[in-house]
This record gives structure tokens, C-alpha cells and sequence, in this order.
DNA sequence: AATCTAAAAGAGAACAAGTCTCAATATCGT
DNA sequence: ACGATATTGAGACTTGTTCTCTTTTAGATT
């Protein structure tokens, strides 16, 4: 496991502990299984990648999860595409990464820019509204589906 | 109907023509419908709308040409929220505006900011993919909601 | 350790958005 | 007017997500 998804997965019990929420198997397994992504997955991955555990995790029970943990900004939402939604976990040292989509294979690639937070920071300050979170996605075609 | 919401009519119709597509009732409904809204509408929304005209519209025929109109460059879709998708007319000139979201009430301010623009389109260039178009989502509440 | 209580979990039904199929209909070049 | 082909609508279906309800479990309390 990599040192950042080891911290994350640190900072995630500790932060849910700190809820008050008890320590279930569902949700340990779900906050493991996101320790074991790097980019985002969808909830039904996640849910066939827990069912086969040992003992199986109830559907219901990963999308609870994966809500509380969003709702305790440990984990991402984000709309992947055609009504599907991503899941990933978010870097308690701040870092943020957005996304590009292939809309011919899907393919997700990460990428972090700067000056588009920078833009989005001050964006933020002029808009009648509290921002809490952004979203960008670019959409096109990878380089392999471009050829 | 405002001058612009015209244009797009025009321009809509002349894109389908050009492309050979013939002028069915229900596609020519749902250019109209587009036209008579100036920020994001669901698919649903338009449905609604549409299956109440005579001749009744079907929701296939919506979706339909909502996805053919995506295809031409005509609208653009975007992910509202939780997995549901909103259309809004492509102003051929080239303006467009991104949305804040309230996650308390769904309504959705819009908003344009060229400083934004500038470092999307320099990130495009430098990322490893063929950028055809981008979404950029703030979340958050709305003046309302926040008080 | 045994007990208790609210939280957590799982199974499966329910729901909602969007897609597909297919027969009936309409458009438009000839 | 005709015929090839695009367009359409009704409704079945799929897929992602949420809800309901009962059983199980964590962890505080005796």
C-alpha cells in the first residue's frame, strides 16, 4: 500500500471515529478497498469487489458508506459519466487532482493544474454562493481512442 | 423569444439539415422547447413538457434527439446531480457558462469567468489527450440556503 | 462476563433515469 | 404520387441507486 493511502486509511478511521460512529465491518471493508484505489471507482466495482469477501458486504451497506464518507469529506463524488457515479479518496494534506474522460473507452486520466485552482479560488470569492467543492472534467478522447 | 434563443433556433435547424437529418415533428419540438430555456433543463423536464403537446411527443423521441443535438455540437449536456443529466442550447458564437450548484435546494446559478477559461484551454493543451469539451461544477449553497 | 441498546449490516424490493425494440408513420428525392 | 429510408411512440427493459425491514453486532453498563 502506498504511504499516501496509508494515511488516508489512518485518517479515515480516525475521522470516523471522532463521528462517534462505530467500527462496522462493511464500512472497514469499503474504506479499505478505497485505500487500494488511486483514482476513482464506481460504486458497483466497489460493491463487486466486496461481495466476494469473506463474509460478503451488502450493497446497501457500501452506498451507506460511501455516503457517510462523503458526507465527513474523506471521499469524493463525482459524476463519471452517463449517470454513474466515481468514488475517491480525498488527501487530507489538501492535494486535489481532476479529471480527463475518453468518451469512447471511459478511460479516466488524472491530472492537477495550479492556475486552475488559483482561477477557481478567486472564481469562488465572486459568486453569490458558498463553495465547498468543485468539479472539473475535460471530455474527449484519450490518446489511444484519438489515433 | 430573446434574439439569442433565435440564433440558436436558426442555426440548430440549418446544423440538422446540413448533417441530412429530415424535419420530424418531435426533434423540430425539442429545438423549440430548448429554445424557450436559457440554462439547463433535464431530459425529464423536457419530457414532461413535450408529452403534453399535440401531438404528444414520446420520451423516446426526446432523448433521441437530445443525444443527437449533443452529437452536432448543438447542446451540451451536463451532470445536474446525482446522476441526472441537464441540456442547455450551445451558443454558436462561442460564450458559454459554467453552473454552481446548491446541494440543498438543486437550483443552479450560472456563471461565465474568462480567467477560467485562459487556464482550461492552456491545460488542454498540455495534457495527453484530445480535449473536446469541459465541465466545471461548483458545489456548494445558494445565497438562500446558506442563511 | 452477561446484558442491553442503538448503530450497523444484508437481503431484496422499489425506484428513477435512461435505453432498446419494433411496428407504424412521415419525409422528401425522384 | 411513389418508394426508400428516416423518424416516431409505446412500452418493455436495464442499470445505478435508494429504501425497508429484520437480524446482527459494537461497545457501554452493570
Amino acid at each position: 500500500m502506498t504511504k499516501t493511502a496509508e494515511n488516508w486509511t489512518a485518517h479515515a478511521f480516525a475521522a470516523l471515529a471522532e463521528a462517534g460512529l462505530r467500527k462496522g465491518g462493511a464500512r472497514t471493508a469499503v474504506v479499505e478497498a478505497l485505500a487500494g484505489h488511486d483514482c476513482a471507482v464506481t460504486a458497483l466495482d466497489l460493491d463487486e469487489e466486496l461481495r466476494r469477501r469473506r463474509p460478503p458486504v451488502g450493497r446497501a451497506s457500501v452506498y451507506r458508506a460511501l455516503e457517510q464518507l462523503e458526507q465527513l469529506g474523506l471521499v469524493a463524488r463525482i459524476e463519471v459519466c452517463r449517470g454513474t457515479a466515481g468514488y475517491e479518496r480525498i488527501d487530507p494534506a489538501g492535494h486535489h487532482h481532476h479529471h480527463a474522460i475518453c468518451g469512447d473507452c471511459g478511460q479516466m486520466v488524472p491530472f492537477e493544474d495550479p492556475k486552475l485552482e488559483r482561477a477557481i479560488g478567486e472564481l469562488a470569492k465572486s459568486v453569490d454562493f458558498e463553495v465547498t467543492s468543485h468539479d472539473v472534467v475535460l471530455r474527449g478522447r484519450c490518446e489511444k481512442c484519438a489515433r
